[in-house]
DNA sequence: GCTGGAAGTTACAGACCGGTAACACCCTAG
DNA sequence: CTAGGGTGTTACCGGTCTGTAACTTCCAGC
């Protein structure tokens, strides 16, 4: 019967898929476990089984999505195998993509914002996914020959941040509409350096 | 004996400022009304009859938020009264000021991140106030002479945006970071144009 | 077919939430 | 002195939150 929730996998899978995307379309401290173990098709106490508190549920859940966001890269070096610059193109590209296909911005981001608490658990992994993140970009602004790679990178990752936080403040027609344009005329910018 | 809360103003103004001080440190669905009226030295009851609701108390927290920081532009205005070009290098300065002083972000994009109910009355008056600021930025820019002034605009809008939300998530040692460098480059490329 | 573990069910605890009612108080304007 | 509005106090409502206990049901592996 499949059930439709989530094609009838096992409860953990079903929780932690729809509790990341509840928690990205309704914000972490909009949704009760109660309300994330019915639309998963299960109950809390089999959540409870799983993991050990929210705040446990909510860092396996930003773990999740920062992998699912890591094999985006994997498809920049498939598609434009050792091609550097075309893989900061692509970058660029997908970002903008990521921009118009949905307006509630980062997860890492938005739980950053959210969860106030200098000493939450979240805290801790945020952190250290964003630095990757970060390493990831530098490096790949490096490999493509560019003289300040760490520069450009931390540049591209403020206009996206931002672009993707001024979406939800100003909405799609703001600054953020002019994402790639900013980006291109920056890569081009340091590339002529 | 004055209290040292608020130096003992009216009820309605202690309030207006506790709960700025408190959303912006821990968040609107962090604070309860419990929590301010407390901080407040007042009560409940009291907030209820200035305000008909938490929401409208959000909102209006955002319009003082928004009148404080539109202070700072007159600020501009009279240490450097009609040198529009000083007055745009002064507005990176104390965006950087307050990168420094403070790591909680923008309290108007930090709202729209918690808010997520699109039909939120604290939406209206956000997208409104980024409007406004993103307006005044925009003309200090071709005032000052640049030729592509919405663009230089929004990109440095959407680069402290970033930097405000980067330093929630990374910390004051990302990104955010080279801020400053990052937007005097930009204003002097775009002035070679 | 039996058994053992995973999953579902119901009920509950204890805290907190936004919001209201009823009433006592104080302080100032007349 | 007095009247009245702003304020403080206490108690409460109904709802929601995270998390747990006790019990039943289901199902796969032997």
């Amino acid at each position: 019967m499949t059930d439709g929730v989530a094609e009838r996998s096992r409860p953990r899978d079903r929780i932690l898929e729809t509790a990341q995307d509840m928690f990205h379309k309704h914000g972490i401290k909009g949704v009760g476990v109660d309300a994330i173990t019915e639309a998963a098709g299960t109950n809390k106490m089999t959540l409870y089984r799983h993991f050990e508190s929210k705040d446990e549920l909510i860092v396996e859940c930003l773990r999740a999505t920062a992998a699912k966001a890591s094999r985006i890269w994997d498809e920049f070096e498939a598609k434009h195998p050792g091609d550097k610059l075309a893989q900061l193109h692509a970058w660029v590209q997908k970002a903008s993509e990521l921009l118009s296909a949905d307006s509630r911005g980062c997860d890492m981001a938005n739980a950053a914002v959210e969860l106030t608490e200098t000493d939450h658990p979240a805290r801790r992994v945020i952190k250290e996914l964003k630095e990757a993140q970060r390493e990831k970009l530098v490096a790949l602004c490096r490999d493509a020959g560019i003289g300040q790679a760490e520069l450009l990178a931390d540049t591209l990752s403020l206009l996206l941040e931002g672009a993707r936080v001024s979406m939800q403040s100003v909405g799609a027609e703001g600054p953020s509409a002019q994402f790639v344009r900013m980006a291109e005329s920056l890569i081009a910018s340091f590339r002529a350096r």
